[in-house]
DNA sequence: TATAAACTCTCCCGTTAGTGGAGTGTAAAG
DNA sequence: CTTTACACTCCACTAACGGGAGAGTTTATA
């Protein structure tokens, strides 16, 4: 698929697909005559997961390390798995934060006359 | 306080607390012999929620807005609730996803054999 | 079939939110 | 009293994009 509906569908812009694509995030063929770039379903894939990833704040090359868990074949199991439980802890620490910046905010919603 | 104890009561670096004085997030007194800045329990309490909004891509510009809800006299209470109410609701959809990324590395774990 | 609209490309500069380091002054501990 | 820790300014650099120019491509429409 094109750079345009490959961004639609993955919720980013153009400008940041072409971003990732630059520095190697994914990798889609290049139509030699055009030069268009040509995302496959997995490209896609990426790009979805990456979008999720980056809105809190996990860095790209974090966002490169989650991606290997689905795609390298040269880590060994334990590996991936310890480095996924490690993720998820950080998820869960950035859940309870937060869940206690949301009560903050309501606490101050709360007591607003308004 | 000197800014080496607020930046670690606020989890942030020395380099940041400074840059979010400098751009006016806080305004430490600053000594005029020496130059050093004096935070107040207030900046500190400014950092520290800063520090936390920051880590889930509210932008500086929100945070102030944020900020303003604990001291702007100057807005209505309709007005800041509604911005409250509203900011919230974003945490909300913020938590959503989160769990839902969660969900997704807890599956790759899950099938891991490692 | 012409042509306008919509999409794509590269290139380059700008922005946000910082980080790193040089060079220098200040405070505290031995 | 001097070493060590902390503070300051200033300048350059980075990450992760965004804006816009200038040019080619594809698609819809007249």
């Amino acid at each position: 698929m094109n750079i345009g509906k490959a961004a639609k569908l993955s919720n980013l812009t153009v400008k940041t697909v072409r971003y990732y694509a630059d520095i190697g995030l994914v990798r889609p063929l290049k139509n030699n005559s055009t030069g268009y770039r040509d995302f496959s379903e997995d490209d896609l894939a990426r790009l979805q997961f990456v979008a999720k990833a980056r809105k809190f704040n996990f860095s790209i090359q974090e966002c490169e390390e989650l991606l290997s868990l689905y795609s390298d074949k040269n880590r060994s199991s334990q590996e991936v798995k310890a480095l996924t439980l490690d993720k998820i802890s950080e998820i869960d620490a950035k859940l309870i934060e937060l869940t206690d910046l949301r009560r903050q905010l309501s606490f101050l919603a709360n007591n607003c006359k308004g």
